[in-house]
DNA sequence: CGGAATTTTTAGATTAACCTAAATTTTTAT
DNA sequence: ATAAAAATTTAGGTTAATCTAAAAATTCCG
C-alpha cells in the first residue's frame, strides 16, 4: 500500500467530511475554506491524488473520493479519535481542549501503536465529542444516539455525547464521575419528576433529574 | 520562542548527540552519516541553523551547538524519551520496539501534553534503554548508575537498565514483574551465594541470585 | 438568451529539504 | 614541503506544497 503525507491526508479527511453529508461532489472552494489553502493549491493537490487513485475527478465538476480514497481518510479519522479518547481519559485533557494535538498525531504511522492504543483504551466506540470511532477496517457505529431520558426501566447504554456542553454542566458531571464510555443501567424512573436512578459501570447508583438525563446522549446495543 | 521544522529538530538532535560525547566540534560528515543524508544537504542546513543562533559554525571547522541549540535539542530528547517510556509502560510493546514510534512523536508540539504524559508516567526519570530523561528545564540525572549487587544492604534504588539484554533475561524480568522504573529495596544479602532478599515497589519480596543482580544497573537517590 | 458574477484552473514564483557534480579547503603522508 | 587524499562547500537541479495574478469555464439572472 503506498502511503500519503501529511499534507495528502489532510486534504483526503476534509474531502471525506465535505462529502460524508450526502453530497457527492465537493467544489474545490470548499475544501480550500476548510484547509485555510487558496483554490489554486487545491487543483494542484486534486490532480495529485487522482493521480494517485483516492479521487476522481472532472475538470470544473468537483471531486469524488473513491473507495480506496475512503478507506485511507477513515484510517485517519480513526487514528485522530483514538489519541482525543486518550488525550481526554488518561492524561485529562477537557474534550474541547484536544483537537489540534490530535490533528498532530493523528499522521503518526503505526498500525501496531494504533491496535495497541485501542486495546489501552478498552475499545472505545465514540471519541471525547460523541463521533463513532471506526474500526480497523474503516466501519463505525451507525448506532443511531438517544437520549437517555426517552429509555425504558430496565436499559444498559452507554454514554457517548452530549446536548449541553456548557461549563456549568460538564462540571456536574465531572462530579458525579459520569463520563463518556460510562455504561448507564436504568434502575427505575420516577413519574412524579421523570428522574432516573441509574447504576453507573456496574459500579454506583445515583439519581439524576430529567434536566440531566435530556442532556445526554447514549447508544443501546 | 522560534519554533524549528521536523528536519531542523533531527540535525540538532544529531548534532547534541554526536558533541556529548565531550567532542567540540562535530564534523559534516558526522552528521551526514548519523542523518543518512549527503555532505552538501548538512552544510546548507548548518547554514541555516546557525542563521537560527542554534549552532556556531566557521566554514570548514566544523559545528557547535549552543546554549539555545542544547536547550532545544534536550527537549526533542525529553519527549522521544517519555513516549519511549509510554510505549513500553503503557502500551507493552518491548523496549527494541519503540524506537522508530517514538522518532515520530517527539516532534508533536505540546508542552502541556508532555507535562501530562510526563505526570501520566509518573514522572519517570529515565527511558527503558535507561537513558535519563530531562526534565522540563533540560537537566537531567547525572547519577551515574551502580549494579545492583554492589550495593549494601538497607539501600533503596530504582531500576534504570539491564547489562544482558537478551531475551532469556527480559522474559525472566518479565515473569518476576520486575521492570525499569521499579523500586528495590534490599532486604538481605546472603554471603554463601551473593543472592540477595529484595522487596520491589514496597510490594512483594522476592530472592534474585547473583547472576541476576549483576545485570541489573540502578540509581540511588 | 447572453452578459455578469462566480468558480476553477493555469502560469509563473517561492521556500524547504533534498540531491549530484564540481570546486575549494584542510589534512595526511611521503 | 608538497602532492595526494579526504572533507567540505558551492553551483545548479528536483520535488512537494504553497502562493498571486491572470485566464478559462460554469453558473446565475434580468
Ligand atoms: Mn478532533
Ligand atoms: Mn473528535
Ligand atoms: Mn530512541
Ligand atoms: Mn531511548
Amino acid at each position: 500500500m503506498f502511503e500519503l503525507s501529511f499534507a495528502e491526508e489532510n486534504y483526503l479527511k476534509a474531502i471525506y467530511h465535505l462529502s460524508a453529508d450526502g453530497k457527492r461532489q465537493v467544489n474545490t472552494n470548499a475544501i480550500a475554506e476548510r484547509l485555510e489553502t487558496r483554490p489554486a493549491s487545491v487543483s494542484d493537490m486534486i490532480r495529485k491524488l487522482s493521480e494517485k487513485g483516492v479521487v476522481t475527478y472532472v475538470k470544473y465538476q468537483g471531486v469524488n473520493i473513491t473507495e480506496v480514497g475512503k478507506k485511507k481518510a477513515l484510517w485517519v479519522i480513526r487514528k485522530h479519535r483514538l489519541w482525543e479518547v486518550f488525550l481526554v481519559n488518561k492524561l485529562n485533557f477537557h474534550w474541547d481542549e484536544v483537537h489540534d494535538i490530535a490533528e498532530q498525531l493523528e499522521h503518526i504511522r503505526s498500525s501496531l501503536l494504533i491496535s495497541r492504543l485501542d486495546e489501552f483504551l478498552e475499545f472505545p466506540k465514540f471519541d471525547p465529542h460523541g463521533d463513532p470511532i471506526p474500526n480497523a477496517e474503516g466501519i463505525m457505529s451507525s448506532n443511531p444516539m438517544t437520549i437517555l431520558s426517552e429509555l425504558p426501566i430496565g436499559k444498559t447504554a452507554e454514554l457517548v455525547s452530549m446536548k449541553d456542553t456548557g461549563a456549568v454542566f460538564l462540571n456536574y458531571l465531572d462530579r458525579t464521575g459520569l463520563k463518556i464510555g460510562s455504561k448507564i443501567n436504568i434502575v427505575d424512573k420516577m413519574e412524579f419528576d421523570g428522574s432516573m436512578e441509574i447504576m453507573v459501570d456496574q459500579d454506583k447508583t445515583m439519581s439524576i433529574s430529567k434536566q440531566v438525563s435530556d442532556n445526554l446522549l447514549v447508544i443501546t446495543e
